[in-house]
DNA sequence: CCATGAAGTCAATGGGCGTTGACATGCGCC
DNA sequence: GGCGCATGTCAACGCCCATTGACTTCATGG
């Protein structure tokens, strides 16, 4: 018989440090997929090509992990770059997509999303929400009330990433014209620090 | 020694129907709170006074248990009495208060909620929530592109739910008048049919 | 009063998962 | 080169939980 059938696949290189980042980017990626409570080590691990064994050496438990890859799924270059003319359609249109296009934005919200709505998890957040989520949120508002417009703001944005979890799927045609002008006007409204018109 | 200690507990009645109902109300309850994977159907058995195998009996199994309980908790008493001109306030002011009072309402969207952002029921819910939610939304609501509409509307609702879910008290002093102030202007927003001067 | 079936109880099974400790192996230092 | 630590691998263990089937007990109709 061939070695082909002995050999190992791949013997992975020692390298503390990049084994080290491969988990937690993985983990990073399945707890925001899955939420902490269907994430699997194992999966965890193969999805970072290491034994689950490592995740213990590590980190120290699943627990453990979850709390770094919360953390580190919250570096703050959040809304850095929004511009203010043109953020409020920009996110509409994202949010009239689909859940699978636009990982990559998506991925920190959907992980916080996740985490605040598992009983498990929520505990851990109380803090990190303040630092990592609404404050940024208070600052890049700025004016009058920033506090209550940030509450407000971000509610708003969390609603339409779980209506658009639960969807599925992108909207199509008028639907989605209406839903982006509509969605736009929300964002657009909350972002003046004037009382609104009630 | 007195007979106390050989008694069992109460060796339950022999009743079908409200045998079922028990577990079902229990099960109500269980998910909500906990959601689908962190229930346990022990826990759900206990809490209604029953035996676990029970469960299989009357319902087959978790997952179609998850199921009934699921619509059971979507009795259609949904928006009926919804009076256009105060609505808005009222949401708001509801929203800016605490999720304790008021959980009778909260308890079956807190139900959607958790069904809605655990993996491995939101599959189960896209049906349902068009039935019991999107629709009476949408009929409520009438006028132009309803359908548009009532998913920014139910979504901005949902959002204002999680936000009081994570918030977990009631807001005060101003803040809580600002909050109130644009989330009413946010909902009376989308309850108007003329496009919103974006 | 007894046979029949429904309602309720109990113990066991099997799978999944986090965790653990013993073992192998490659890398750097003396 | 060889010792020793750091890195990686492997095979369990133990727990929790849904599920299952066999057993017991009550109620009802003949």
């Amino acid at each position: 018989m061939t070695d082909a059938l002995l050999a190992r696949p791949a013997p992975r290189k020692r390298n503390a440090e990049a084994t080290r980042a491969a988990i937690l980017e993985a983990a990073k990626s399945q707890f925001a997929l899955l939420g902490y409570d269907c994430a699997v080590l194992r999966d965890i691990a193969r999805e970072a090509g290491v034994d689950v064994a490592l995740v213990k050496r590590y980190f120290g438990g699943k627990e453990a992990l979850f709390v770094e890859a919360l953390r580190a799924s919250f570096v703050g270059d959040g809304m850095r770059g929004w511009d203010r003319a043109t953020i409020a359609q920009e996110l509409a249109t994202t949010l009239a997509g689909s859940p699978h296009e636009d990982e990559a934005r998506t991925h920190r919200f959907q992980f916080l999303l996740r985490a605040a709505t598992s009983p498990t998890t929520a505990p851990l957040l109380n803090v990190l929400v303040h630092d990592r989520f609404m404050d940024p949120i208070r600052q890049w508002l700025g004016g009058e009330d920033a506090d209550a417009r940030a509450r407000v703001f971000a509610a708003t944005y969390i609603g339409f990433l779980v209506e658009r979890l639960v969807r599925g799927e992108a909207l199509h045609g008028r639907e989605r014209q209406v839903f982006i002008e509509r969605v736009t006007a929300v964002f657009a409204g909350l972002m003046t620090d004037e009382a609104a018109g009630a």
